[in-house]
DNA sequence: TTGTAAGCGTTATCAG
DNA sequence: CTGATAACGCTTACAA
């Protein structure tokens, strides 16, 4: 039992079963078009328990000039907006037999970029990128010919891309307070360099107008550097018409503007109703959050399945595709209070 | 610029820098105790730099037998205590020139044992395995000598482990809740065959009899299946001397615990206390939860930087590494209420 | 059906 | 200091 350096190899299995190296490739890989005889088969497979011989796959992608591994680089997969797309991209990934190699950038293009060189010294078949923030490597990957899709944004042409449908979810959460009477609704959200945050607020302001409801700037708070909830709830609540509503960007802001407004004194959802983004924590607080949800499973799902067809087929035209939110009315949404 | 099929190799360099491939690969690897001139490292790295070269990680590999890889097996990436080991884990790896391999078990043995195979077939360097629940995987890392690290349990020997302190972050959980008065303090908690559990059961008791406090059980409630907080609450508040506390073994519980008591009517904190575990939610509830905080990031991380050092040097001896927890004082603890 | 031999792109050993 | 040449372990024509 003394196996205590090297692994078996081919070779060491070939021998004791009595036969070529290509043959025991042949039996292992089920090679199409090529018969091997029950017989010799059976002595391959058994010499291969005796050994517990493990093909080197490294060896094989050389051989192959594949990998049959994808990168997944995330923001930061400790924001939670992220894990559920890993998990999306993994499963279906594994079904396929991908390996995935988890790749943080926390949106530095410095990062993205040495990250990207490194995939590209491993030779891995492709790429997924949540939220390109270096176009730069957009071009590498067309340069170098290694497919490469895009969840959420940037929606470039010449890349597959994923995304959810952040206009009609928003147009969702404010018709939703509309219904509910109210006409005073505010929008508090990030910096709108992103795609995503200027079709958030298309969003709201289509609702408004569809409901004949006149946008009013003071209502949307926009924080182009660190977002502050403290601020905005100031600024809002200093104005002659304050809202009756507030519809944030994310889930975690919302929480944080229901954590401002219950410090002081308003009840929730009686004085104002809250609508959050993504129901990554929706769920957990009291009370619970009315909120649009994000297919982050699908999505990441629908990317790896792109990205695994166009490895096998780089010629297929490009997609782009849009995945449905859906809105979830918990409890932070109720009837415009009349003497509010 | 039709430079369609293949990537540069290391012969496509020599040629154009007119030296040998192995001068490329010293001077590309700064190889220690060969020394080239100026002249030739800058024809070498100019000829590099036109064709866009990228060394073959893959051609590498093989060659060196190691391939600067390692695996988390985790058991879903997208249950919150598990992204930021991720993070700990990935920025120690890149930092030293690894790449991660996520790998979701879901704790099925069944799927940790493929996955094992896999990452054998694949060469990776070393293992990192997120809560083992298939001791199988243990013994073929072992024959197969490849390093492997556990993070939380099972404390296995032969392996290097990090941990949390339970006891301890238990027994001040506890303790705190006997500190503000109270006497009756439920544990609610999850199936013990995981040493995690018996460990949070052992501080819990401890913390108890400390305080002369004896030991209730009927404030224990140990769930063996699926957790039921509903069933939980009702049974708990049935007994004759209800409780004033509850520590729960999660954030997860401890909200869910919150939600059904709120609902009842009970004021959290003044008519009962609440303790969680994790710290991984307990920032974003109304009232704010008191948790014990756990780091996550700072055991992956620290499981990393053993399992990289086994790497480089198998014979280290093994490590079973504690690290602290820390109570985070909130809003859902309070004095107990006398009249209660 | 099975065996032989030529890659795959590096690293590393040894002469020169 | 530089250049052949042999591994590394597999796949895959091409022969037999």
């Amino acid at each position: 039992m003394a196996k205590k350096k090297k692994a078996p190899t081919s070779w060491d299995v070939a021998r004791l079963a009595g036969v070529s190296r290509s043959t025991v490739s042949f039996v292992l890989n089920n090679t199409p078009g090529i018969k091997i005889s029950e017989e010799t088969r059976k002595r391959v497979l058994e010499a291969v328990k005796i050994l517990d011989y493990k093909p080197n796959a490294i060896a094989r992608s050389l051989a192959k000039q594949k990998t049959e591994a994808i990168a997944f680089f995330v923001l930061d997969i400790a924001n939670p907006v992220f894990p559920n797309m890993a998990r999306g991209i993994e499963d279906v990934a594994r079904h396929n037999g991908y390996i995935l190699l988890l790749c943080n950038t926390d949106g530095k293009s410095l990062r993205e970029l040495r990250y990207m060189n490194i995939m590209l010294e491993r030779r891995v078949d492709g790429i997924i990128v949540g939220a390109l923030s270096n176009e730069e490597v957009s071009k590498i990957a067309q340069k170098k010919n290694i497919p490469l899709v895009i969840l959420e944004h940037p929606r470039l042409p010449e890349h597959d891309v994923v995304y959810a449908d952040n206009i009609k979810g928003s147009y969702d959460a404010v018709m939703h307070l509309i219904e509910l009477g109210h006409t005073r609704i505010a929008h508090i959200t990030i910096n709108p360099e992103s795609i995503i945050v200027q079709e958030r607020i298309e969003g709201y302001k289509k609702a408004l107008k569809d409901a004949g409801i006149p946008f009013d700037s003071d209502l949307l708070k926009i924080f182009y550097d660190k977002v502050d909830e403290e601020l905005a709830v100031n600024e809002l609540f200093s104005i002659p018409n304050p809202p009756t509503a507030i519809f944030a960007f994310s889930d975690f802001m919302a929480i944080q503007i229901m954590k401002i407004l219950t410090k002081r004194g308003y009840k929730i959802p009686q004085d104002i109703s809250i609508v959050g983004f993504d129901d990554t924590l929706a769920d957990l607080t009291i009370p619970s959050l009315t909120t649009v949800s994000q297919p982050f499973y699908e999505m990441g799902a629908k990317a790896a399945e792109i990205l695994i067809e166009r490895i096998k087929n780089p010629n297929l035209p490009i997609q782009h595709v849009k995945l449905p939110t859906k809105l979830i009315i918990r409890e932070s949404t109720a009837p415009k209070n009349k003497e509010s």
